[in-house]
DNA sequence: TGGCTAGCCTAACGATCGTTAGTTAGGGCG
DNA sequence: CGCCCTAACTAACGATCGTTAGGCTAGCCA
């Protein structure tokens, strides 16, 4: 675990306690201490608490956001105008975010709720723009018969739901690698959506 | 809505606050305000704040359980044996105890970290023999064929976290009923795992 | 050698936290 | 009337909260 910055490596223990406790129940003290320094200290790399909160949920919807257009991109690539092929690229680099860094991505699903109003606002925004995303290629799929007629709404928010439950349990020194676990997602969802 | 006791009233506005700001994010003078009441007078009571939120899971938990027990017996007096149907009916139930109370609803689901550790512990084991139900009836319905092969534990957690993400969305005062709902997240559920 | 900088320290601020203690107002009932 | 019960009150406790101010130290570069 190389230290970059020590910004960095506030933003990394907050992420990790913000995750087990949550924004509100982590104190700056809490942060500090796991870093073996005085609460105070940290206001020499930080201005506020929730800008530390801010940092971490928008480094992580960004994460989400760049790595939603790079699949879109390689699969236009691969199978140009697939549907089934842009929806699982989709879910497949979701999870890749999701398991990359499970802190982060853990407190940008559970705690965008604590930002004050706007940072709240524009992340529901950005988090309502993403799952359009996944909205888009569902009504795709079903305009040429590919996927099953659907509130494509619903399923785009259960998808993303049954996907982020992987922050719930993912154990990056666990059983399975991140990327059966992909597998396993991409299988269910393309499982939900599919024509029989 | 009708005040049965103070008692009920103070952990219906708690589950709604502690949804909203989390069980840390909401203090007692906050569960008071909304009550117009000093926050002293809460302790008149409740014993501490703790007990509001181990009173709210726990009552929440043995509803999903309860309706989890009523569903796999119609279930099996309706079609016995049948896997696809008593399938079918868990979620069902899982919807409809979610959707009866939301508030309380999304406490148990987001909330637990906030408990103490015994607390903590015991909602952990209901939850997962809650989880062992659906796995079971996953496995039950791989056995006979009428599910495809998947890894059942990965099945049964990403579906419950899929319905689990209704929490989120679902408005009492909405467009969609809350059965219609179930339909929507039965039919999806039942399309992960049927054979094609 | 001297100064710049990064990083940490101690001390303290006002606010708010969960909680306890003791008291008061009002209604039902003997 | 007097009694009790329910439900609220005010006042305060010690702890902890996020945050500010000001000073110290160690390493690097001129």
């Amino acid at each position: 675990m190389v230290e970059l910055s020590r910004r960095q490596a506030i933003e990394d223990v907050a992420s990790d306690l913000f995750r087990e406790h949550g924004y509100a129940g982590t104190s700056i003290r809490d942060i500090a201490r796991a870093l073996s320094v005085q609460g105070a200290s940290l206001y020499a790399h930080v201005t506020s608490k929730e800008e530390v909160l801010w940092a971490i949920v928008d480094r992580a919807a960004a994460r989400f956001e760049a790595a939603a257009d790079l699949a879109e991109v390689d699969a236009e690539a691969r199978r140009p105008g697939d549907p089934a092929e842009a929806f699982a690229a989709l879910v497949r680099a979701h999870v890749a975010v999701l398991t990359a860094d499970v802190d982060e991505a853990s407190v940008f699903v559970h705690e965008w709720r604590a930002l004050g109003p706007e940072h709240r606002r524009a992340i529901l925004e950005r988090r309502d723009a993403y799952q359009d995303r996944f909205r888009g290629r569902i009504e795709d799929g079903m305009a040429v018969g590919t996927f099953a007629m659907t509130d494509p709404s619903i399923a785009a928010s259960t998808i993303l739901s049954a996907v982020n439950g992987v922050a719930g349990w993912y154990d990056p020194n666990g059983r399975l690698p991140a990327e059966r676990i992909a597998d396993h997602l991409v299988d269910l969802s393309m499982r939900m959506l599919l024509n029989a």
